[in-house]
DNA sequence: CAGAATGATTGAAAGTGATCGAAAATGATT
DNA sequence: AATCATTTTCGATCACTTTCAATCATTCTG
């Protein structure tokens, strides 16, 4: 990871929220903490970015009206070392030049920031994650057609004879609002509407959620386990859990997500 | 391995990656370490690269950051006032719900500031037209799909069966590089076959084009003047291009970018 | 054989990580 | 509300690693 490499990472990151903590750097670099402050140091010097206690933030002043989705950012706050060494996992799995599908949704937005030393072929249906990487990456964009929908952050064209019909990757990565015995699930109706068009258009179909999870319950099941080719969480997962994906013959990967101070959690 | 095609290797290894590290060219190119710092140095010199610790990165700014396209921002710079006036008119003739279509371009992107306080239905197929209405409007915004064509700034699919022909407006407007007798002309076969796919989902076609465009003149005529309902441009247009349009039955509208206009003062 | 290019070596320079005391923020007590 | 103690963060310093530039020996080419 080289000097000019983390400066961008910084740089987008604090784009994504309002602030982000050297902590958060660290993980997100695999860089020491002295290391990040100097970065910081060095872009406050150049004005990228403005440097506060505890980390940095955008050097635009806070009429942070953009992002066009409250639930969006406020859902962002949560769990985000987790989330984001899940990303990690997740964007690891890829090889150059592969062509995956990203769902949209909080999760699977952070791995605009592993994507970004990336040349990938990416179809999205997420209007965030295709500018972020429009701007902070040399990915080859693509975006499905339809109305963008405020609240969820996504496109969706009512239509079935959209351009998604057209595009086939190797792994399509989705978040979820809850992961149990009956399958994939999610609460709103029209982001499962959504991720039913993307099924099917990919090889492999690959899951991240963080450990809370797999105790979320909703009303609307987009699929079955044995849909899923394999899991990303975080060291949460409870054990019953993982026997039942087990059981359904689904790969588990365990994100380790680095320095995190939430121990209370486990026990 | 000779050094011409190390320093090809070399130029076009930054260009894919945002930097490079002296041993990743060393094992692209087989040669020791200090020959590729000499490389790298010489390349510094001719300016084709940018040498920095480590490695090297493109010559291009230190982060391509922004408006992701080079030649939108440079054209946006030009005949501005010009520009917002004819887009001005141009979102006047629109009434609150209605139907558009706004198709890519650097005159049409002014559009989105009197668009701000509206709310209607608008098609485009520009990135950035969408998110600057995204974030800063609250019109229904929707988007063709397809891949994100990051000069030319458009959303382009090579398919014929997108959203695009489910989508139908009252209106459509689109720049143009040129307008004279043979009719309607751009220069890039991209941006033609982007506008191609929007033509015939309007009612009206309006074409939003500064005064300078009628001296242009371009190797792709994109369509007839008989297509075209109304051409909006300013008080610079020719006698002889105000004939030409009249001669071809072409509603004429010519904005006032002065400070003295009537509109100005009811709003 | 001459000239140039390449590879290896080495001391210098720069970057990185860890440690520790100082400064700031947080919260608890009076 | 003010003060004190605790925690967190910061800045500086030092040791260590990586990278650089200069030099010299070797190889390749004509």
């Amino acid at each position: 990871m080289h000097e000019k490499e983390r400066h961008r990472i910084i740089i987008s990151a604090v784009q994504d929220r309002p602030v982000v903590t050297v902590g958060d750097l660290c993980t997100l670099t695999g860089v020491s903490e002295a290391t990040i402050r100097r970065d910081i140091s060095t872009l406050h010097m150049k004005q990228k970015v403005r440097r506060i206690r505890g980390g940095a933030e955008a050097i635009t002043p806070p009429q942070f009206a953009g992002l066009a989705g409250r639930p969006f950012v406020v859902n962002e706050t949560m769990n985000i070392a987790a989330k984001q060494a899940i990303a990690r996992a997740a964007v690891e799995m890829c090889s150059e030049g592969d062509s995956i599908i990203i769902n949209g949704g909080t999760t699977t937005f952070q791995m605009v920031h592993p994507l970004a030393n990336r040349r990938m072929q990416v179809f999205t249906n997420s209007f965030p994650i295709a500018e972020h990487l429009l701007k902070h990456s040399k990915n080859t964009i693509m975006l499905s057609g339809g109305a963008i929908y405020r609240e969820q952050n996504i496109i969706l064209s009512p239509f079935d004879n959209d351009v998604t019909r057209n595009f086939y990757a190797n792994r399509m990565f989705m978040g979820a609002q809850g992961l149990g015995p009956i399958g994939l699930m999610e609460a709103d109706p029209l982001l499962i509407q959504a991720e039913q068009k993307l099924i099917g258009q990919a090889d492999e179909l690959i899951v991240l959620v963080d450990s809370s999870k797999f105790a979320q319950r909703s009303s609307l099941v987009l699929c079955q386990l044995d849909r899923i080719t394999t899991v990303i969480t975080d060291e949460g997962i409870p054990d019953k859990a993982a026997a039942m994906l087990e059981a359904a013959d689904v790969n588990l990967i365990v994100a380790q997500s680095g320095s995190v101070q939430e121990n209370e959690v486990a026990s």
